[in-house]
RNA sequence: GGGCGUGUGCCUGAGCGGCCAAAAGGGACGGACUGUAAAUCCGUUGGCUUAUGCCUUCGCAGGUUCGAAUCCUGCCGCGCCCA
């Protein structure tokens, strides 16, 4: 692939979407080195080893990444384990326990099989290092000639630092040796590139530094948009639980698309899909689509990318049938249910609620019952005394996504 | 090392020794309205075999008191100032 783009191709399709890009003249100059060399760019991406739940916003990162892979270069994934393996007692956050190899293991393959939806993961284009390989194998002296290489004064520019430091919340040394760790990390592997999203700037312009004052070729560095939640406020994140995660199904990722809110649908169409800019002004012009039409259409497309286009249309459907009309979903899942939990064929529909793993406590399945939002069989319940007969494999409906057929145990 | 301050429910943030499971806002959840959008309105927001009941919660551990989130002591965390 690579020799059949011109160069301008694929710098343009190399930068495409990137919030910034230092510089995109480096960039050039190295993939023409790279073809002088014959030799693939490589491309670096950190990963989290704490955090095997992929998500939209990691998507996009990754996407780029693999626009690269497309084009004959290398990926190069770095699993921070000796970052983790510290721990990052950062804000209020608890101290992280200790990884052992074996978890660091796990989360990498679990990572790998989520991102392998995005990337080529085929070994000539992607290569995996773990981190203590060489930050492990640093002693203390090693440490202070990383730490040589930068000034406080230059560490307090970071946003995350300037804001926390003015705000009067701690700030540990420990911390500031993370950008030189991951700076360390594009020294070790040569990296040509270093993608990541624009939070990570400081950290990955450090690499550059770092890899000059050791006399290489400094990493050219992109960064991508940060990708909003589904709240439209907050960056999209595992702990705001605004996020669409990479392996959910298609039915979660197809309705947590459709109620974002219409103002991030032009941001999400850029970052989330391959359609044309042209063709996304179309689609976010409500004079020209109907808002909810573009929805649907950015919905399909995203499902298309983790499920298959098929998977998304029947997704697309069901969202139909059961909000647009008002009906059941064509599949209900069963919820099976113990023989003991009944008394005289009968259950309370607290417990019911409970069992069917609709609500955490009693006392919440209580208030959903009082706040009018539990219906059987399609009966409203109103009374959380209530006792209910579920011979008949009755639909349990709790709020309007929680559904569930109660199916008694047969022994 | 010393001085001063601070630590509350998912978050922010009130809180006179009893009326505090703890104001208010945010968020979240449920309902109405809709395009499962936004805006708006209503309700809920510690747990328990629904109870003018019990249990757990206001950094941790003790203490004073009939009674403490509120007072005292020690410890821990964080901030600021001094060294």
């Amino acid at each position: 692939m690579i020799t059949t783009a011109t160069m301008d191709q694929q710098i343009e399709a190399l930068c495409a979407g990137a919030d910034k890009t230092y510089s995109v003249g480096e960039l050039a100059a190295r993939l023409k080195l790279g073809v002088q060399e014959q030799r693939p760019l490589r491309v670096k991406l950190g990963m989290d080893p704490t955090a095997p739940d992929l998500h939209l916003g990691h998507a996009v990162v990754l996407r780029k990444l693999r626009t690269f892979q497309d084009f004959g270069h290398k990926a190069v994934l770095i699993v921070g384990d000796f970052t983790a393996m510290i721990g990052d007692p950062t804000g209020k956050k608890k101290t992280r326990p200790t990884l052992t190899r074996e978890q660091v293991d796990a989360n990498a393959a679990t990572y790998l099989q989520q991102a392998g939806k995005i990337l080529d993961t085929h070994s000539d284009r992607l290569e995996i290092r773990r981190n203590s390989e060489w930050l492990g194998a640093m002693n203390f002296a090693d440490a202070l000639r990383l730490a040589q290489q930068m000034t406080v004064a230059r560490m307090l520019e970071r946003d995350t630092f300037a804001d926390r430091y003015q705000s009067g919340e701690a700030i540990f040394i420990h911390e500031f040796m993370y950008p030189l760790m991951q700076g360390a990390d594009s020294v070790a592997i040569a990296a040509d590139v270093e993608l990541g999203g624009t939070d990570q700037t400081f950290n990955n312009l450090v690499g550059r530094d770092l890899q000059s004052a050791r006399g290489m070729p400094p990493q050219i560095v992109m960064v991508m948009p940060i990708l909003n939640g589904t709240d439209g406020v907050n960056k999209m994140g595992k702990s705001l639980g605004n996020y669409i995660g990479i392996s959910e199904s298609a039915q979660e990722q197809f309705g947590k698309v459709m109620s974002i809110s219409d103002n991030l649908m032009l941001e999400w169409f850029r970052l989330c899909t391959r359609i044309a800019p042209a063709e996304i002004a179309q689609l976010v012009d409500p004079s020209i689509t109907h808002p909810r039409q573009a929805k649907e259409r950015l919905a399909r497309e995203i499902v298309s990318e983790f499920h298959s286009a098929d998977e998304a249309a029947a997704a697309a459907e069901d969202f139909k049938r059961r909000f647009a009309q008002g009906l059941l979903p064509e599949v209900i899942g069963e919820i099976i249910l113990e023989r003991s939990l009944l008394q005289d064929g009968k259950i309370g529909i607290l417990n019911l609620i409970k069992a069917a793993g609709f609500a955490a406590s009693s006392s919440e399945a209580r208030r959903l019952v009082e706040g009018g939002g539990v219906t059987l069989e399609g009966i409203k319940i109103a009374d959380p005394r209530q006792m209910v007969t579920i011979d008949s494999e009755p639909i349990l409906q709790v709020g309007k996504r929680r559904v569930a057929r109660m199916v008694v145990a047969k022994v």
